[in-house]
DNA sequence: TATGAAAGAACCTGGCC
DNA sequence: GGCCAGGTTCTTTCATA
């Protein structure tokens, strides 16, 4: 799908305020209402933007404490295998597999450090995993709304560029 | 902040939907729609909701590629410091400071591995870092929107509980 | 194909009970 | 917390470039 500037703002404007009148976000990219409207509904659409969503202070919600653990599988261990187990935990907010030593990195919220043990315990104890190698977070730095950025075809990065 | 169950019901449904009518959430939850609005507005102002966002896919937006990096800094590095430099690169969707060897950790969205690759040299070229060691991503496997679930008092985890 | 304007429907908001 | 009224926003249609 090709996207040009204005469906670029657009998306930034809902990213930034998902509940900002279309009328709102007109006046800042310049169109009507009803453009942006049309425009939206096309990204919906188009599978752009998927949904609207609130964001929440994990803090505020009691989740105070986050870590990163590495897991290191058996060797016939399959990727699928690995997400239907660890979605199970509703501690476990995302997963991957990665290159390098260890098959896959998730990360995981919980109350306390006492609570992020207790789920290390029990995914450890998954049939498949051999190992694992955990990270407690100390300081969040950052924590982007998810797809905050809209990449351009060139200078996506720091002045340096 | 005390929550109760109707607050937790109410945070779910604008997480899945933020865009969700009072009216519906009210229906959803048992509540009026006044009431459910009253709700929003307290958690609002007490900083359990700080605000609604798009949720954008990466690939429909050209992100096809992520990695995550393990900073190594040298001894005298604030977490500040660290912060302040990543934060400049709209690439680095997330980092924080951790336990273990490696000081910091970031979580990097790009184009493509070429773009990864030289997102990374420039972070690398940073004055504090002394090195770095990088997974790319093979498959996403559980990503959930931020906050999607709430803690109870107890049984957060699966089953075998 | 995409835009702006307009009208009716749906929704939000605040006051009152 | 529910109900209600006035103001705002959404949504669709229509005309236009």
């Amino acid at each position: 799908m090709e996207l040009d500037r204005l469906d670029r703002d657009i998306i930034g404007a809902l990213v930034e305020d998902a509940r900002a009148t279309y009328a709102e976000i007109g006046q800042h990219v310049g169109l009507s209402a009803s453009a942006v409207k049309r425009r939206v509904d096309r990204l919906r659409q188009a599978g752009a933007i998927t949904g609207f969503s609130a964001r929440v202070s994990p803090q505020a919600l009691g989740w105070t404490t986050e870590a990163y653990v590495e897991l290191f599988c058996q060797g016939k261990t399959s990727p699928s295998d690995i997400a239907l187990a660890v979605s199970r935990y509703p501690e476990v907010v995302s997963a991957a597999t990665i290159t390098g030593e260890a098959d896959a990195l998730l990360h995981i919220r919980a109350t306390d450090v006492r609570h992020v043990e207790r789920v290390i315990e029990r995914i450890a104890a998954e049939p498949f995993v051999v190992r694992t190698k955990s990270s407690i977070v100390l300081s969040r730095l950052v924590d982007a709304p998810a797809g905050s950025a809209v990449p351009e075809t060139r200078n996506e990065s720091p002045v340096a560029g």
